[in-house]
DNA sequence: TAGATATAGCTTGATAGTCAAGGTAATTAT
DNA sequence: ATAATTACCTTGACTATCAAGCTATATCTA
């Protein structure tokens, strides 16, 4: 039987790698950089540090990809004047709206899963799917 | 409401995408190796082109993944006699070892998801992951 | 059966993501 | 003051990835 739990859970995982995959094919970015720009959406602006911590990565990783975003337009890099060892980093409008249109995917995405599972059961799904952060 | 589904989701798939992260690491191995060993553990053997088709990559990309695992012993290559054309790949002694460690770490989650919802939410939570995989 | 077409896999060149280790500049603690 | 810490950057090494073009084998078709 937890066989069978742990393969659904692995496929699920599967599934939602690949749809995130090709919503971003064909975008002029990467998952990675998608990424960077959903916690920059949803967090406004961050210090490096912060945000390599957000993406699990090394801020040595974070530099080239954000000199990647800069050079493509979709993030802004100024000096914090208040501890000038730290850059803030914020969205552009261009990244404003690439990750406005991605987090009208994710809706679009609740959207058909509400439809799928009905009002009821979506609302006691995200509950479990909340309450199971305690495990991770 | 629909907003914090969302957020649920996407912070749900950035738990487990950590948690997967973090038991591969110091292992040898990397993430996308892993996958592979995973696929191959349930499927047994597998063609190049099919093995490139469940990993959702190029069977150039594959190529050169299944080089690496070769030289680090993990996978066997053996010509399809029935087709020359093609290749049957497999996992060794040391790649079935990898997959069962890494198999126990997920009946370990499965375990911990038990624990958590109770067997009968968790019932109900696993059949509705099920059902989740005609929105994907 | 010969020639055309299709398929399986490989190679190469380009771009990206990643870390560890070591460097600089700015800040903080002693 | 100066020592230690912090934030970030650079470099070198490795892996992942695709597209395009290649070879060998299989299949279709006239």
């Amino acid at each position: 039987m937890n066989e069978r739990y742990s393969r659904i859970l692995v496929e699920f995982f599967e599934l939602m790698s690949s749809w995130e995959n090709s919503i971003v094919a064909d975008r002029e970015i990467s998952l990675p950089q998608m990424h960077l720009l959903e916690i920059l959406g949803s967090r406004k602006e961050l210090r490096m540090k912060e945000l390599a911590g957000f993406l699990g990565v090394t801020t040595g990783t974070l530099t080239v990809m954000i000199h990647r975003l800069l050079s493509k337009g979709y993030v802004t890099k100024k000096r914090d004047e208040s501890d000038r060892r730290s850059f803030i980093i914020g969205l552009s409008a261009k990244g404003e709206s690439e990750y406005g249109n991605h987090h009208q995917m994710h809706m679009n995405l609740i959207e058909e899963i509400i439809d799928e599972l009905g009002a009821g059961e979506s609302d006691r799904f995200f509950s479990r799917l909340e309450q199971l952060q305690r495990v991770f």
